[in-house]
RNA sequence: GCCGCGUUGGUCAAGGGGUUAAGACGCAUCCCUUUCACGGAUGAAUCACGGGUUCGAUUCCCGUACGCGGUACCA
């Protein structure tokens, strides 16, 4: 029998969750759901020193915005907890202990100080960051270059001391990458890298292959950021687990800023004032608030589909996917290798595809929050709701619906007046005054009754309607865009249509 | 510096020894609309460079350039 696909997304909770992440994310849950494995979330804090309060909980409540919810996490716990790794530190020791015991790892008690000193004692312009590995280690103080009787009594006294992985000097590691195929590294341009620091924890690079192993991870997949390490993985694994039990892995192309170069940072955010995080983060440090796509008016459905897509496609045509058909088509294999500029307007482009996608219904919700938000609330959801019909095909993003339907709502305070001054006369101001009381006594007050009437009126005046009908517009809604005029003093009604043209009237001094 | 990974229009990208090198975003023009959008049509714009291999390379190989990532007791 084969065993169950078992994927995880371990973020470190240090932040928000920008594009990347989530993305990263993505990939792994439509795998899992593609072959009916499981999706765990692991939290990754073994660096008590980038603790960010809230971090956790954000990406719970991202991954729910999202519909990624795992099948196993801290908030749901399974067979293979704890899923924080603070929580499993006891766990790593024994392991780092066990690689020492077979020669793979060894004690090593420098002090920060000394390991600067080796730096910039080696430090050249052709070799900038020299490192600590195996023709550096014999000069350095651990278990290797000391005798066993002065390392037992550095043990004994409590020293200080990490555990550092003992890379060998040449052999070559290879890694078969489900996206880049076979990748090969020199292991003497390795270094012993620290798996277990001075304060108990481990590193990332002990953790993940301790956790993917007993958690029964089948495919690890995460960031390109982490294919340069991955012959320490791979040699950590030979040497605890065996290769043969290793899952398999594919490193994901990293998302670029939309301009320059570079990978896409938070900063990038603010400087092109565009969000980067999937919804809005503030730094509990400095209190500044970093916007995220949700705020920004983004659907989840459009929000997941443009991730998707960035990276990857199924070879046809087709750019809209629900989840459905992401879980049913995704595919490993088709991930690309080079990274992508994220491209807002395209983004844009996705979510306003949804919301002709979605039902009025369907928009309901959201449209709703996005006038509460703006302290607009609205008391008929009735009215909301032939709103959301009006002028969905005009809304790219769903706070769109409150700057194309909020006239509804409110009377305009101010009107476009250089919209129509240079051409108001008097007879214009007789028209309206004569159509108040001509679709006053309209038997039906609809949209074609509306125009019908207009028109009539204008003929009977020998005014071009069409000169007649922007300066409604400015009346009813106070600028120059908007659905059809008609269509809006329909939906606005009688009263408050005659109480709108009757203030553009009082305001332009008509007697 | 060294190591790794990349490189198809401005961006996302399909394709993969012989093609008019798809499609989308954006841009431009036109149509629709006497508003602004939506929508529709059309258009401009691409295989980084140099060597091979081959009857033929965007496609395969090798270099170069460029970009990115890594080079921490961060992940």
């Amino acid at each position: 029998m084969e065993k169950k696909i078992r994927v995880r997304f371990a973020p470190s909770p240090t932040g928000g969750l920008h594009l990347g992440g989530v993305r990263t994310a993505l990939y792994n849950y439509l795998f899992a759901r593609q072959h009916q494995g499981d999706f765990i979330l692991r939290i990754e804090d073994t660096d008590q020193s980038r603790y960010i309060p809230g971090a956790e909980d954000y990406i719970y409540e991202t991954l729910k915005w999202c519909g990624l919810e795992p099948d196993e996490s801290p908030l749901k716990s399974g067979p293979f907890g704890p899923y924080r790794q603070s929580e499993r530190k006891k766990i790593y020791r024994e392991y780092a202990e066990k690689l020492v015991q077979a020669g793979r790892a060894y004690y090593a008690f420098d002090t920060t100080e000394e390991l600067e000193n080796m730096r910039s004692k080696y430090r050249t312009p052709e070799n900038p960051s020299p490192q600590y590995d195996y023709r550096s280690r014999e000069n350095m103080r651990n278990a290797l270059s000391l005798s066993a009787g002065e390392t037992g009594r550095l043990m004994a006294a409590n020293t200080p001391h990490v555990i550092r992985i003992k890379i060998p000097e040449k052999e070559t590691v290879h890694l078969q990458d489900m996206i880049r195929g076979d990748v090969s590294f020199d292991t003497s341009l390795l270094d012993d890298k620290v798996l277990l620091k001075a304060d108990g924890m481990p590193t990332y690079h002990l953790a993940v292959v301790v956790d993917d192993h007993l958690m029964q991870i089948t495919h690890a997949f995460r960031g390109e950021e982490w294919l340069p390490s991955a012959p320490v993985h791979v040699l950590i694994w030979r040497y605890l687990f065996g290769e043969d039990q290793m899952p398999r892995w594919a490193h994901f192309p990293l998302i670029l800023k939309p301009d320059g170069n570079g990978k896409l940072s938070k900063r990038d955010g603010a400087r092109l004032g565009i969000p980067i995080f999937a919804m809005d983060w503030k730094d509990p440090a400095t209190g500044e608030t970093i916007t995220g796509f949700r705020e920004n008016g983004f659907l989840p459905q459009a929000f997941v589909n443009m991730l998707a897509v960035l990276g990857w496609n199924d070879g046809t045509e087709q750019e809209l996917y629900s989840i459905q058909e992401l879980i049913a088509k995704f595919s490993i294999e088709r991930v690309h290798k080079a990274g992508a500029k994220f491209n807002y307007e395209k983004a844009k482009w996705f979510n306003h595809e949804w919301i002709k996608k979605l039902t009025v219904a369907e928009l309901f919700p959201y449209v709703k929050k996005a006038f509460e938000e703006k302290s607009l609330p609205v008391s008929d959801d009735q009215q909301l709701l032939a709103v959301i019909g009006l002028v969905r095909d005009r809304c790219s993003l769903i706070t769109d619906f409150y700057t194309q339907g909020k006239f509804l709502f409110e009377t305009p305070k101010q009107w476009d007046l250089n919209a129509i001054q240079p051409k108001w006369n008097e007879q214009k101001k007789a028209f309206f005054r004569d159509y108040i009381v001509q679709s006053g006594s309209l038997a039906e007050w609809r949209a074609d009754n509306l125009e019908t009437a207009f028109k009539e009126l204008a003929a009977e005046k020998n005014i071009k309607a069409g000169e007649l009908q922007l300066p409604l517009r400015i009346m009813l809604v106070g600028e120059k865009t908007g659905p059809p005029v008609f269509e809006i003093s329909a939906s606005l009604g009688r009263g408050e249509t005659i109480k709108r043209i009757q203030n553009l009237l009082d305001a332009l001094g008509v007697p």
